[in-house]
Order: C-alpha cells, then sequence, then structure tokens
DNA sequence: TAGAATCCGGACCCTGGGTCCGATTCAACG
DNA sequence: CGTTGAATCGGACCCAGGGTCCGGATTCTA
C-alpha cells in the first residue's frame, strides 16, 4: 500500500517529477507500450526503487496520472451546472456524460490508451470504469420505458473506447467534432424507447 | 512469413499437436495472459524453435486458432440461409450478425480474450475486425435513412468486445439467453431512423 | 542409398517489470 | 549546531517470458 503521504521533502518533490516526466514521456512516444519504467525514472532523474515505492507498480503510476487528468471532469459532473451536473433531465445528461467521456480520451489519448488496454487485468475492473458506469446507469434507471440500463451502460461506454477513439482519431482521420456529432447520434438512437412514438 | 505449407510428415503433425495443444491450454487456464509459449511447446511435445518457425508469433499462433473456429461462422455469413446469410433483409441482417459474433465470443471467450487484448497491438488492426467491420458497415448502409454506417458499426461491434463479453458473463453472471436479448434491443434500437416517426 | 534440403529442439539472448540493500538525506532532539 | 535514528534514494540485481540460433536428426529426391 504505496498511498500514504510522505511528509518528506525529496520525497514528494520526486513524486511530482515522476508525474510530470511520465506525463511528458506518454504524450511524446507513439504507442504508450514502448514508454519503460526505467526511462520514467531516468526523465526524472530518480532511481527505479524510488519511482516502485511511489506507486507500487506500473498501473500505479498510469492511476494516478488518470486520476490526476480526470479531476476537473469529476468535478464538472459531480458538482457542475449542467448539461454534466446532476440537475439535469436524464434524457440530456446521458449524451452529455457521455461526450465528456469521449472529450476526456480525444485530449488523453496516449494516457487512456496505456490506462485501459496496457493493463493485463480487464479494464472493467477498474474502478473508474466502475464509477462511470454506475452512474450512467443510475441515469439510465430515470429513463422511463428504457429497461437493461446496465447493460445499455457498458454498451455506450465502449462506443468510447480509448482504442477504438485512437483508431478514428488516429487512422481513419476523423475529426473530432465529427466524432462527437456521431457519437451523439447514436447515443440518442440507443435511448429511443422500445416503441416509437405514434 | 511462415505461411507456407509444408509437405512433410512431421511438421504438418507437429503444426496439429500445436494447435491442439494450444486449444486446450487456453480453454483450461483462466487468463490467457499466463499460458505461455514454451508451455505450449511443451504440451505439444515440441521444442520452442518448431512451434516459432510454424507460427511466427504469439499473435501468429492465436489468429490461427481464431481463423480455424471462425471457420463455420465466415461460412455462415457468406453463403449460407438467412438470417445470416446474404438474402436476409439488412434490418433482420445486423442484429443477426452481431448475435453470431455475440455467440461466438460466450463460446471461445479465453481465445478472443487472448486475440483481442492479448496482442500489444491495437484490435482494430487485425484484419479479422476488418472484415467484421467493413461487411457491416456495407449492410447498416443499405438501410434507408441511417448515416454513419461507419461509426455505427464500430460503435456496435464495440459492444461485443471480448473483454466486455468475458465481464458480463464471468463477472455479472449474466446468462447467456439475457444477453443476447439485451444486445438485440440494443442493436435494433440503435437501428432506429434518426427522426422518430411522428 | 547417398546427398541435400528441411526440420527439430533446447540452450541461449534480451527486454523490461519489479526487488533489495548499502549509502544518503532528512528532521527531531539535546 | 551536532548527533542520531529513521525514512528515502538509486542503481545493481533478479526473473519471467518472448523470440533466435545452430548442431544434429529426419525426410524427400535422384
Amino acid at each position: 500500500m504505496p498511498e500514504r503521504q510522505s511528509s518528506r521533502k525529496d520525497a514528494v518533490r520526486n513524486r511530482e517529477a515522476v508525474l510530470a516526466a511520465a506525463d511528458a514521456l506518454f504524450a511524446r512516444r507513439e504507442s504508450p507500450e514502448d514508454v519503460t519504467m526505467a526511462e520514467v525514472a531516468a526523465a526524472a532523474g530518480v532511481g527505479k526503487g524510488t519511482l516502485f515505492r511511489a506507486f507500487g507498480d506500473r498501473a500505479g503510476l498510469l492511476r494516478a496520472l488518470y486520476e490526476a487528468r480526470l479531476e476537473p471532469v469529476r468535478q464538472a459532473v459531480e458538482t457542475g451546472p449542467p448539461p454534466l451536473g446532476p440537475a439535469t433531465p436524464p434524457r440530456d445528461r446521458v449524451p452529455a456524460l457521455l461526450d465528456a467521456v469521449l472529450c476526456f480520451k480525444l485530449d488523453n489519448r496516449r494516457l487512456a490508451l496505456a490506462l485501459e488496454e496496457g493493463g493485463s487485468r480487464s479494464p472493467y475492473r477498474a474502478e473508474h470504469y466502475e464509477r462511470w458506469h454506475s452512474l450512467l446507469r443510475a441515469v439510465l434507471e430515470q429513463i422511463p420505458g428504457l429497461s437493461d440500463s446496465d447493460f445499455i451502460a457498458h454498451a455506450l461506454l465502449a462506443a468510447t473506447r480509448a482504442d477504438l477513439v485512437e483508431h478514428l482519431a488516429g487512422e481513419e482521420r476523423v475529426p473530432r467534432e465529427r466524432m462527437r456529432a456521431q457519437l451523439a447520434s447514436f447515443v440518442t438512437r440507443a435511448l429511443t424507447s422500445g416503441h416509437r412514438k405514434s
């Protein structure tokens, strides 16, 4: 459990240095796969021991970076104005949430990729996924005439998987706004009640 | 390019042995991560050199297994009776295709997981994904009043990602039939034309 | 059956995550 | 301000596992 904060000056300074170095490296490198721990340590001017004591393991470092980047979004979602905040009608909030996820992954492609796919463990066990999923599920449940909220939440989130976003943005060269529009349209369609308005 | 067939008796026998051994191992083990190449070789009664010469690398072995398993499904899709075959109206064929994918991944959980996630390369570069996607895209394009076929095809396929299926089946204990029903319902909703009937 | 081409297989290499422990730095205390 | 014990530093080290190599065995061809 390397979570406890150290009060020592050099410890916190090194932690910051590692975070910054890792951030820079992941942004610079093409694939997150080939940024090595030793490299991060070297770039931060730190030994590997320090790095591993501070973050536990590779996944821990990734998580730390990810959480830090995600913090503003989380704030906006939990206690923010519409259309992200809690005071939004469900039918409008769901697309807003997914749009936020998409934008986040577009802005942090490499990082999201590294965290979601790089790990040997399933991304569905990560607790940040669990958070998104249960929130989305809860909002979906407030939409009348819609069942299977659990599955729909999974399926919609799957449309924003990091490697898919990376593929669309990087390989197929789909512009950001177009992608957002497509996702929004898709989400909206998925929310239509089983029976069409007649 | 280790694709060329060898006419030597022992070579083909060893190839079969490796395939069978790998199949058994992946089925038996909990996570595909911890079935090692050396292990496969040993289980097949073969040296590592033989294994790698026959399949190139780990991904090659996985691909070979996958393609073999997928063959019947491919047949059914390309030249089979409805609802999978080409002679099916698009609106019915799309759910059928995705149901087939889902069933396949349910029946070959470990293997699909190993191939889609285990590799260091993005699953979207795999040519079997490309096949599914372009087929689905083509069928979607025949549905009037539906745009963004490319994205929709990606999004729908994302709902059948191996690790999601594994999570639902293994972790959340969702029964097979329930999952199929949920996916079918989701797909159907996603196919509604953009504007509701009014 | 000789000869050559091919294949076999396990010893070997190398990368990269993770650990260890002596040296070093920090902070509390006298 | 010097001492002292504890926490930290950091790079040498370990190990697993994917992938390579080549001497020797096996199989096809003449």
